[in-house]
Formats: structure tokens, C-alpha cells, sequence
DNA sequence: CCGACGTAGTCTGCATACAATCCTCCCGCG
DNA sequence: CGCGGGAGGATTGTATGCAGACTACGTCGG
């Protein structure tokens, strides 16, 4: 087992992305270490590093506060997504590997298979499917600070969210473009590769903004 | 007066950055504490947001050993820059302030009065104000995100130590492009802005590079 | 002589206790 | 009735103590 602040630090993680702690709530310290069976240490330590990282903010003397995303911060964060997301897919596309390779076809077999994605269970499918090709990328690239900074933008649980906007039409083109990269880094092909995740983290952002047209982005659970 | 722990990270963090604790090397919490007159709990959460930022490497059971730059390190860091750099410089050409112009123009007058930088005080004053002009565009990007990122990239260290290579034609080059990004920022023109950045950034790697041709980057202090 | 094991020492991990700060609510005053 | 001030409670900030893990060194066996 691994020490007691990193679990605690994965768990509220975990719980900030599917929405266990609302945006902007208050998470009391004490609250936090009898729900996870340990002393307010480490979840002090944890809380430190989720602040770092953007998850919540830690006001002196107030406490911690899950993090909200306005629009602007929903654009801000599709847009960095765009810049590093597509860097780390033109340096993987630079030294492709085998088992890189088999991952990202796995991955795409893996959202492939569970379409039409009708319930609600399917769309969970292909949306750890996406996480896990993107994630693959992320290791291909071997830009260890590119891909912690990716981590932070709290990519997955947008991925997750952002999925429930997708019909059938844009779940096949996310899918599809999810070939053409793989194709592109197989065959060696940094720009073309580079390009095809712009695109595709673009085509996010697009559908990401319609389907929060006037609803309060922030609020959702 | 701020939270002790936030001193600690604050004074770490410097004198990280300033060679004080050289790569590679451990740090011991009882020891930090004695040196800031503080006890171990607020040296080990700023030693957490240190290891998320990535200034040290906490290992579990083992310690904190401040962080060590390879080449490959040296060389993401810097396309990251020019990938964050220039977007944060798009973002502030889109929406320029009087306040924020002046200040960049500010900065580039209190460069260009140390010039020729023939002593090492003048080159501390040459990279304090390069260092106040990125990070005033930072500022006016509004991209919170970005600018915390670029914030956790090392940059003002790497300034620092970089400017220790320019010959004075290459500060004085380093200059005229910020005159030139100034100028791009007040008549709003974000493309020319950022285009100038990127070249900005990848010209500091270039001559980062060079200068530590065959030398351990990582062991500079 | 070299390698493996055991043990003492040191340091980190966590829990607990105390101090300081902030928020809330109530009371008094204008 | 509205507003300012203060006491109480709640919550965070920091210090300290103890237990567990790792390191280093010495010793024993091959």
C-alpha cells in the first residue's frame, strides 16, 4: 500500500471529477480524514497538491474549496488541451513503439466495440476507451512534464462529462480521428499526426461550448 | 504575515532555484525546519507543492532530492515555453491594458538602461527585467492557467542562468524582439505577437543549448 | 577475501495536542 | 429597525511524539 497522502490525494481526485464534492464547496479537514480513515496529516499533505494543481483552492485560515470552471476557464483549458495535447502526439509520432502502437489500436477496438453507445453504461465504455488512448499518448510522447501538465487540466472527468453532448455522428468522427492518429504515429507522420489532434480536441471544445450554451458550466455535477 | 507553510515554499523554492540545494541533492526535513525556525508540518506541505511543481522529487520513506535537468529535460521545457509563451502572448494582443503596455514598455527601458551588461549586477538587472516583462504578459493574458503552468516551468532560474551565455548582441537582439512584441501587443496584432514570442523562446534555446554544449546542464548551479 | 545477514541509527509517515484565526450569532446602541 | 461590536464555537495552523521503514555498518559464514 502506498502511503496515506497519496491515497487520500487520489480519492478526493476521483471525488472532484465525478462531482462527490459540488463546485465550490467547503471540504472540512476533519470531514475529509474520518470519511478516509486517517489523521488530518495527510489529508492536509493531499489537499496541498490538489491545490497545486488546480482541483480546489486552499484560502489560509478558511479552508479548501473544489474549484468552479466559468466558460472562460472551460476555454482556457480546451485551449491549452489543444497546444499540449497535440505536442505530445507529434513527439510520440517521432518514436513510435510497438507496444504503444498495439495500446492506442486496443483503445480504439475497445470504443468501437461498445457503439452505438445507447445506455448509459456504454457511453462510460467508450469515454474510458478516449481516456485511455489519450493517456497513451501522453506516455509515447515521453515528455514527462507535458504530460503531468495535462493531468491537471483535469482532462478526464471533462472527457467524461463532455461525452454525454456526443451523438452517434460525433461519437464515429472522435473515433475515427482516433485512427487516422494512430495511423499518423504508426506511419511515422509528426505534423499530420499533430494536426489530427488539434482538430479533435477543437471538434471538443465546439461541441463541449453548444452544450453549455446558457447552463452554468460550474454547476455541473 | 502569510502561513508559515508558505514561507517555507516561498524560501525553498528561491533557493532551489539559486543553487543552494544542487541537483541531486537530499533534503532533510528536520533540517530545513531548524534552518526557517519552523517545525517539520509546514516544511513537508511545501515540499508537496514543491514535488507537484516540480522543483524536488519526494520519494516516499526516502526524502526530497531536489530536481536535476537533463538535455531532454532542458529541451521540453523550452517547447513548452514557446507553446505557453506565445499563446499567452496571443491572449494578451487580443485584450491590451494602458496599465499593462506601460509596464512592458517599462520593462524593456529598464533592460535596455543596463546595457552594456559587462558586470554581473547589470546582468541581474537585464534578466529582472526580461523576467517582469514575460511575466507581465502573463498577467495580461488572463489565461490563469497558463500562467501557473509557466510558473511551475522553472523559467526565472532558466533565465538567469541563460543569460549568463548572451554575448551583448544577443541581449541586445533579445531586447529589440521584446520592443517588437510591445509593439505587436499595443496595436493588437496577436498573431505577430505570438509569432515573435515563439521565435524569442526558441532563439534562449538555442543558446542555451550551445552553452551547455558537453556540460552537465543538470549540475549548474 | 567476498558476500549475506543482522542490528543500530536515522529519517520519514502519521497521529495527536495545543494555539491562533475566522465565522457566526447575539446583544446593545443609534 | 438597522448596524456595529464582542463573545463563543468551530476550523485551520503549527508543534510534538511515537511508530515504521530505510540506510549503513559490522559481523558471521562460506
Amino acid at each position: 500500500m502506498a502511503t496515506a497522502w497519496e491515497q487520500s490525494y487520489l480519492t478526493l481526485r476521483r471525488r472532484l471529477a465525478d462531482g462527490t464534492y459540488p463546485a465550490g464547496s467547503r471540504l472540512r479537514e476533519e470531514e475529509l480524514a474520518a470519511q478516509l480513515g486517517v489523521s488530518r496529516t495527510p489529508i492536509r499533505e493531499a489537499l496541498r497538491r490538489l491545490d497545486a494543481e488546480g482541483w480546489l483552492r486552499v484560502v489560509p485560515n478558511q479552508g479548501a474549496f473544489a474549484a468552479s470552471w466559468s466558460r472562460q476557464d472551460i476555454e482556457e483549458i480546451f485551449d491549452l488541451r489543444a497546444l499540449l495535447e497535440a505536442h505530445a502526439c507529434e513527439q510520440a509520432a517521432m518514436r513510435p513503439t510497438p507496444a504503444g502502437i498495439a495500446a492506442l489500436n486496443a483503445a480504439c477496438a475497445a470504443g468501437e466495440a461498445s457503439l452505438p453507445a445507447t445506455t448509459l453504461a456504454a457511453v462510460e465504455a467508450v469515454s474510458d476507451a478516449n481516456v485511455r488512448f489519450h493517456q497513451t499518448i501522453w506516455e509515447m510522447s515521453g515528455q514527462a512534464r507535458t504530460r503531468s501538465m495535462l493531468g491537471t487540466l483535469a482532462v478526464p472527468p471533462m472527457i467524461l462529462r463532455n461525452f454525454q453532448h456526443f451523438d452517434d455522428a460525433n461519437l464515429r468522427r472522435s473515433l475515427a480521428q482516433h485512427r487516422e492518429m494512430a495511423a499518423a504515429i504508426a506511419s511515422r507522420n509528426p505534423s499530420l499526426a499533430g494536426a489530427v489532434m488539434r482538430a479533435h480536441v477543437e471538434a471538443g471544445k465546439a461541441i463541449f461550448l453548444a452544450g453549455t450554451a446558457q447552463g452554468a458550466a460550474g454547476a455541473a455535477a
